[in-house]
DNA sequence: TAGACCCAATCC
DNA sequence: GATTGGGTCTAC
């Protein structure tokens, strides 16, 4: 008899610890497989985590430990999920970011392969059936049948499905002329593309090749100024990492990102490449899972999840626009896969390349400290100018005409230049749908959401009201819900609202529009991307999505039509966010031969994120932008994790999270800080009220062992729900 | 007084 | 996270 100790599916804190049960059939069971275990009158998968042979009697052990033993129902592998690297990998993520290791498990496979009851109804492996000869005899055949014996003995193999008559093959296969083959079946179909060649780099590419190569650094912030050609340094560091028999791992900041770089890819080491991302059908990750698992192929591209490829002997880890803040998951587990890129490197001894043209400060920093190795690309490619930015102050009345209330009276000028050039232009906004919130005129009443109390978004086309941050869709009304009035107002404005009034002003210009509404819809980013490319539209209307690595090389224009979205929110990283956006979205505009022009309309024309981000200049920035995180002593100067307590009592929420609050800073940790508690910026959601404390600090292990032993505390209360994240973005 | 409903404890 | 069981509420 083996008795085990079985990790449950269910994520909950309180549920992170090993359950015992027993087995005592033939199929072999060992620590890495999945069971089927009966947990609280239900039937819920598991994951063993020790399982040893055990001599004592079902009762003996009962009795010594003090409660009864399930039995196990059923066995659901054949083998370990995970290798050793990846379960080494999961015990550090399980452990850095004081998250359940069930949840890491979970987040790391695809569907049909999590311990968690989804994995029962997930795809299986498709074959596909070949038919093959395997005695070549045609005597005793009917005329039909050897036509197929003689087309089997020309081609080799065919496919069961392409043969024209079933009965055929089946009579064929009993008389044991051929025989059946069955092939694992891929359904992602990646695109081939013409093979290419390596290009020549310039010397500065070359230089950051070679400083890359030369350093004994594990990680390189490589700094390239948009259009410098981080891609094809990529492409060469991947090539020699190739030519060593070792694998590379390409992730780029954003699902719709993954076509365009796969092609890059494809188009160097044909046929190499695997993609892995959460917009892929269940069966196409199962797939392309197996494939990578099998080292069937040695280059994987894709977003975030990309970053748990069960790749083998990984030779380079390169992630794409580093600063990106998907990079992050705020669910559980909290992790970042820069962290988990360099938890991988250390393992396989290989390096990490950080691409982008504006570094989130804390990457920044560590470079220049020695800390990471610094590669720079500070010139673009071909010596291209960079766009001309016009900064339009939008508290100026004199910057506006009657033509229009959104847009200044410049970008109206400019915009029709561009069509009438026949070129391309971009419209950005920072936030989606049609308005920003509904007011009433009467009484002032704001319509807000009824889980999360945060105003809702008017969106035209459906005519609904949207929850941006829960979900949550009503119908529009036409009148107050408070009062009655029918006098609604409709402030502030998004993507849709843009979308119409550049309908308005421009009755004739073919206009897309992208943002994550658009995706709702499977591979629609990336037809709408690819229409843009195609020259089927003139003017796309979008959030910062499209400011990102896409390149247009029609787009001579790129308005943002209001910088300061997010500049006033009560975030430290806000004003980095601005920066990036609009240094992004400038660099978005001529990136061909034509000279690009970006336009950035906003009510603070002086602010430091605006002024040098027209500029692209990005060492100002982070010289001032440190210096004011060095007065606050936010990060890169320290490090944050923020605790949140949820639960419907809200006198309890603030108790039990006010004496978190109080013990911490009783401890007197050397360099600790605890901020709050206060309410964060969802603070009602569901019925549940939260509660958020910050903590600051310099060195993590005290404060890490410290926050374990209060999650341990904190088990047993059934009414509160913890959430931990380390190194949070936003709060 | 049976059934509906809610909350909190418990799960091997 | 899901189930259960005990407590309270409520309708007849």
């Amino acid at each position: 008899m083996k008795l085990l100790e079985v990790l449950i599916e269910r994520k909950a804190n309180a549920l992170n610890r090993p359950f015992s049960y027993i087995y005592n059939k033939e199929k072999p069971l060992e620590a890495g497989y999945r069971v089927l275990v009966n947990f609280a009158h239900k039937n819920i998968v598991g994951y063993v985590i020790k399982c040893e042979e055990c001599g004592k009697s079902v009762e003996q052990l009962e009795e010594e430990m003090g409660f009864k033993i399930g039995e196990v129902i059923d066995v659901l592998d054949d083998k370990p999920l995970l290798n050793k690297e990846l379960l080494d990998l999961s015990n550090e993520i399980a452990s850095y970011y004081l998250s359940p290791l069930i949840s890491v498990l979970q987040t790391m496979l695809p569907t049909s392969l999590k311990p968690a009851s989804a994995s029962l109804k997930g795809p299986k492996i498709a074959y596909d059936t070949y038919v093959k000869l395997i005695k070549d005899d045609e005597t005793g055949l009917t005329p039909k049948q050897i036509e197929l014996v003689r087309l089997l003995r020309s081609s080799g193999r065919i496919l069961k499905k392409d043969c024209k008559s079933p009965s055929i093959v089946n009579k064929l296969y009993e008389k044991k002329i051929i025989d059946f083959e069955k092939e694992e079946r891929t359904r992602l179909e990646i695109p081939e593309y013409k093979k290419e060649h390596k290009k020549d780099l310039t010397e500065e590419q070359q230089n950051a090749v070679d400083s890359i190569l030369k350093t004994d650094k594990t990680v390189t912030l490589l700094q390239g100024v948009t259009g410098s050609g981080k891609t094809e340094v990529y492409l060469t560091l991947s090539e020699m990492v190739l030519a060593q028999g070792r694998n590379v791992l390409m992730l780029v900041p954003e699902i719709s990102l993954t076509p365009v770089m796969v092609e890059y890819f494809q188009r160097r080491f044909s046929g190499d490449v695997a993609i892995l991302h959460s917009d892929l059908t269940p069966a196409e990750k199962y797939d392309e899972y197996r494939r990578i698992s099998r080292g069937d192929c040695h280059v994987v591209v894709g977003a975030r999840s990309a970053i748990f490829a069960p790749l083998d002997n990984i030779g380079l880890i390169i992630l794409d626009e580093e600063h990106t803040e998907s990079y992050k998951q705020d669910s559980l587990p909290c992790y970042h896969a820069r962290e988990v890129a360099i938890m991988r490197a250390k393992h396989f001894n290989s390096k990490v390349i950080l691409g982008s043209a504006t570094p989130s400060l804390e990457t920044k920093a560590r470079a220049l400290k020695g800390v990471y190795h610094l590669a720079s690309l500070p010139n673009r490619i071909n010596k291209q100018e960079l766009p001309k930015t016009t900064i339009v102050d939008m508290s100026k009345a004199y910057s506006f005409s009657r033509e229009s209330s959104m847009f200044s009276k410049y970008l109206i000028e400019q915009l029709r230049n561009v069509l009438e050039r026949k070129e391309q232009a971009i419209l950005l906004i920072n936030r989606r749908g049609h308005s920003g919130y509904i007011t009433c005129r009467s009484c002032g009443h704001i319509i807000k959401c009824p889980n999360c109390g945060i105003a809702l978004t008017y969106h035209r086309h459906d005519n609904m009201l949207k929850c941006h941050h829960c979900g949550h869709v009503e119908l529009n009304v036409e009148t107050c819900p408070e009062c009655g009035s029918k006098y609604l107002s409709r402030s502030g404005f998004g993507t849709e609202r843009i979308v119409d009034e550049v309908k308005k002003l421009f009755p004739s210009a073919r206009v897309l529009r992208l943002d994550s509404d658009v995706g709702e819809v499977r591979n629609n980013i990336a037809k709408t991307v690819e229409a843009f490319s195609n020259q089927e539209a003139d003017i796309l209307v979008g959030t910062q999505m499209i400011a990102k690595g896409h390149d247009f090389p029609n787009v001579t224009l790129v308005g943002i039509v209001l910088a300061d979205i997010g500049l006033s929110l009560p975030s430290f990283r806000s004003t980095e966010r601005a920066f990036q956006l609009i240094t992004q979205a400038v660099g978005r505009s001529g990136r061909a031969s034509k000279v690009g022009q970006a336009i950035i309309q906003t009510f603070n024309p002086y602010h430091y994120a605006i002024t040098l981000g027209s500029k692209q200049n990005y060492e100002a920035f982070f010289n001032k932008e440190m210096s004011v995180r060095k007065v606050a002593q936010y990060p890169p100067y320290t490090y944050l994790t923020s605790l949140e307590i949820i639960g419907k009592n809200e006198e309890m929420v603030v108790d039990i999270i006010s004496k978190i609050s109080r013990d911490i800073s009783n401890q007197n940790f050397e360099d600790v800080s605890v901020l709050g508690p206060v309410e964060p910026f969802i603070s009602y959601e569901n019925n549940n009220y939260h509660r958020i404390i910050l903590i600051k600090y310099k060195k993590y292990d005290k404060i890490q062992n410290y926050l374990r032993e209060i999650l341990e505390s904190l088990k047993n209360k059934s009414q509160i729900k913890v959430k931990v994240n380390v190194d949070p973005y936003d709060f």
